[in-house]
DNA sequence: TCAAGGCGCTAATACGAATTATCACGGGTG
DNA sequence: CACCCGTGATAATTCGTATTAGCGCCTTGA
């Protein structure tokens, strides 16, 4: 059993087995090139004294010396685990930590960049993200000047969710949403839909941006009326009004929160859901409710994200090459919240 | 904007600033002892590249000089994110996570270590603990020879949930079961109960142990009968069966997702709970459930014990100090499944 | 008999920052 | 004029591991 004191360096193994400290490195590291030859039982010896001490080496000499650790950073621009957005947030790090732990990689997450009081930076006094070989970048938007600066460092990352170029192209695995809202809109307007409408900010990051884009090329391929319905400061049941007030007979809602609350204002109110008014749900809620709607819409595949993300982010570390961008399908909901418009 | 290609060092600020890689060292530590000088204007000059650099300190290295580097390593022997066991770690890791952040600390989660197609073993072969200041430990059951193989090396950490001796004590927040567990045997021989069942392993590790002892005491205490039943292999009916037999009228049921399935299994028979059975639930589901049940029993604060589990860890590391034992007391939870005996 | 090369191992050094031990320079003092 | 001391910096060393460049010794081949 190992002495309590301090820790067993590999000079310390060498001085027991009567070696050098060089000749445990490559004893360790069982290198055993043509350059590097190590007799079978000096080999043997050096073997025998690790066993019995029990010493493995430190990891950060390693990293200092290997400029390698296996340790794939996580930052996230919320907090990964609070309940609030835990629920948005955990198919991503469960396809991330799957992916890690088959590649024999431990995760670090930033959990300490929260720049004084205000939201998470990346770079902030003493950033640690360089303590990682590379990292995936979590969160709904991501900050344009912490992009650049990653970039601009040459600092491996992969970012879950598309980014638009920041001086450069930016690494991502992004889900694609354009086709997804323009297979539902498709279905909708197959139905004899005419004015649909997009309800949420639409705008702010990418992915409302992408699925906006998608639902106006849609409609404009398809020459249906699209209108906007924004949601901030709104009640469920003013969004209604609006919609009823513009005769809109689909509402595509960006947030499925919003799409649940919708529906139970709607059914309060006697509108039969999906009878008088067809809802589309575009995505998974990013904030906790109680889904107890049989929402029409699609699945993000986070969980797909996530693992894409660490496979590119060990692709990009080990060979380099290509900023990799790609997208993943998003799969239809069949639901139960879109039916013909009504006679 | 730096040159994409190497990363800055000391040296480099050093270089440009005119000074020695010692000065850049001096100034970026903010060092004003007495020993150490630097004239205000050379200072300035120091800042000013290191702020048009946009330079920051390789953690690695640092932790490699100054043997501390706010990385807190959180080793779960499943994995943490999985939905199986989600939910019953979730609270845990946002105590954690919350403590971490405030403390400005950064969290490494050990995913890698699992042994060879086996369940995890913290010492594999080339373990990374040593990367982190301190680690904390979750897990139901925690391996014996890994708590003594920490001891021994004398590595920083706190278990969360009360730990036996492993040749020495274990540093951890726990659980106060006993006293929760005897309330609860206090209330329902209150009401009348006599004959009260242990339902569940009441060993294998700390936690059910811990359950079953308070349950043993209280019952002892107070002169009522208890009888232990096992779960293993059993479905729900046959759990009910053994209970009738025994002619037990209260139920103290380890886990919960056993308790609802016993509660649905008795109301499926025409059984009332608590009617003609009261069901106590012993903490909180380990496996995914449904709670439909209002059950009656007691809150783990698991969040609670991740956050006291990160400032013990903090203390040991700022002063050492003796080995923490902390438990923590579980509230209880009024539920709908205790009443009076049936007469 | 001597250069060429194989063998088994080690000394020296790199990695990047922190710390310790000095050092050069003036100005005041004895 | 020699001495001391405060000032503002730096050279050298440390942390633990990995890598590079050899070093002696022994065998071969001509």
């Amino acid at each position: 059993m190992t002495a309590p004191g301090r820790r067993l360096t590999q000079q310390d193994i060498a001085r027991i087995a009567g070696v050098s400290q060089t000749t445990v490195s490559l004893v360790l590291n069982n290198r055993t090139d043509a350059e590097v030859r190590i007799a079978p039982e000096t080999r043997e010896r050096v073997l025998r004294v690790i066993r019995e001490t029990g010493y493995v080496a430190d990891p950060v000499a390693r990293r200092l010396a290997e400029r390698r650790n296996r340790i794939l950073g996580v930052f996230t621009y919320e907090a990964v685990f609070p309940t609030a957005s835990a629920d948005f947030y955990h198919p991503f790090l469960l396809g991330i930590e799957e992916c890690a732990e088959e590649m024999g990689c431990d995760l670090l997450l930033f959990t300490s960049a929260r720049a004084a009081g205000e939201r998470r930076r990346i770079f902030n006094e003493d950033s640690r993200v360089r303590l990682a070989d590379g990292c995936v970048l979590l969160g709904r938007a991501v900050d344009r000047d912490d992009l650049a600066r990653l970039l601009a460092e040459g600092i491996p990352f992969v970012s879950v969710g598309r980014r638009d170029d920041a001086g450069a192209p930016v690494p991502y695995v992004g889900a694609d949403y354009p086709p997804a809202v323009r297979a539902l809109v498709d279905r909708a307007v197959g139905l004899g839909h005419r004015r649909l409408a997009y309800v949420g900010a639409g705008a702010g990051a990418e992915s409302p941006a992408d699925r906006m884009r998608g639902f106006r090329e849609a409609v404009a391929a398809l020459g249906a009326e699209g209108v906007h319905v924004q949601v901030t400061d709104r009640t469920p049941g003013e969004l209604l009004e609006e919609l009823s007030a513009a005769r809109v007979t689909a509402a595509f809602v960006e947030e499925p929160a919003d799409a649940v609350a919708i529906t139970h204002a709607a059914r309060e109110r006697g509108l039969a859901i999906p009878g008088d008014l067809s809802i589309l749900a575009l995505g998974a809620p990013t904030r906790p409710v109680q889904v107890d709607v049989d929402l029409t819409g699609f699945r993000i595949p986070r969980r797909e994200m996530g693992r894409r993300a660490v496979e590119l982010l060990a692709e990009l570390l080990e060979s380099g090459g290509e900023t990799p961008q790609e997208l993943l399908a998003c799969e239809l909901v069949e639901g139960s919240t879109l039916a013909p418009i009504p006679s």
